[in-house]
DNA sequence: CTTACCATGTAAGGCGTTACATGATTCA
DNA sequence: TGAATCATGTAACGCCTTACATGGTAAG
């Protein structure tokens, strides 16, 4: 069984578009991918050194003056390894939102707290959206330049629709339980 | 900081509603929870144990015959602890989506197999939306029995509103992909 | 009599986070 | 000169899954 390490995979997907320095990475983790990936630099330094290793990427240094940087670069066999795993089936999709949890046992606290996290929740959706909808504007424009920009695209589709509908229910939850005896 | 343990807080959760044995546990999991967590034999075990020794919850044997059963009940102490983590506000909502990763990457494998995953993701919703509105239709029915059952709908519309919003977003993406260049 | 389900648990190992440790550069 | 940002990395630890190990019961 071939481990699923999705990191690698991740990783090995950003360096299929452009050389990156494992600092480029995380910042890449922290704005587009993070509505559906994150990743710490515990996980990302030793990944890189591991893909290394396995030959699917290589390192250069790319220091300016005294200011350390390394620069991965994607071989062959990296581009081989990604579109393999890109290939196979989806294993797993997965959900942990703390929030549904605290709403299930939303009877142990009642009411009010309950209606406090969902506006909590609320609020947290409401102020990413407008990201997501630049994103959109922006990608729709340029989205011919390259397919990488219609691929990201299509995520920045899939984040406001899903983003709306927890708006929606927001709204239709908040008034289920505001008019609740 | 109070370590966030949230399977303990997952099954004091379920402990505070009935007395259940590991088992009984694993199972609303795979039902009822799976939208939202998941958990192994492997992790609930021991976790049912560590409660114990904290004094979270006391375990009594519930065997039949020479089946093995053992029953764990939430103490006042247990009660405390999961009410006082419902209050808090939510540290993460994570959405760990491989989908979407490989949907982000598609740009390295090509428009038909893009076509495939998104595919198979559209299935996979359409084959789980009917329990979710079957769930509805039963809720809405027993929802002031108990408020249990009202919070356990107010999840379950969760997952109804998003699921339909992911179909929709499926047949935008498709379209878009198809008729592209 | 065999399949499915009921039932509990352990061991090995993978994956990931947080906190720590260090140092350079840029800009106000 | 102090804050923000650029930049890399390790150590300790937590959490979880998979695979293994064992055995009872019910239904067809």
């Amino acid at each position: 069984m071939a481990t699923e390490k999705k990191l690698d995979c991740v990783i090995l997907g950003l360096l299929a578009h452009e050389s990156l320095s494992g600092y480029e990475i995380k910042k890449r983790m922290d704005t587009t991918l993070k509505y559906f990936w994150t990743a710490s630099y515990g996980s990302i330094y030793p990944t890189l050194g591991s893909l290394v290793t396995q030959g699917l990427a290589t390192k250069k240094d790319g220091s300016i003056n005294q200011r350390n940087k390394l620069i991965y670069t994607i071989t062959q066999e990296g581009r081989l390894y990604l579109a393999d795993w890109l290939r196979r089936d989806v294993k797993r999709d997965e959900l942990h939102y703390e929030t549904l949890l605290k709403l299930f046992f939303g009877g142990s606290i009642g009411k009010q707290q309950t209606l406090y996290h969902i506006q909590a929740f609320q609020n947290k959706i409401t102020n990413e959206l407008p990201y997501l909808y630049q994103s959109e504007k922006i990608l729709e424009q340029i989205k011919n330049e390259e397919d990488a920009h219609l691929y990201y695209l299509l995520c920045v589709k899939f984040g406001i629709q899903t983003y709306e509908a927890y708006l929606s229910w927001c709204k239709e939850a908040t008034h289920i339980l505001a008019t609740k005896g």
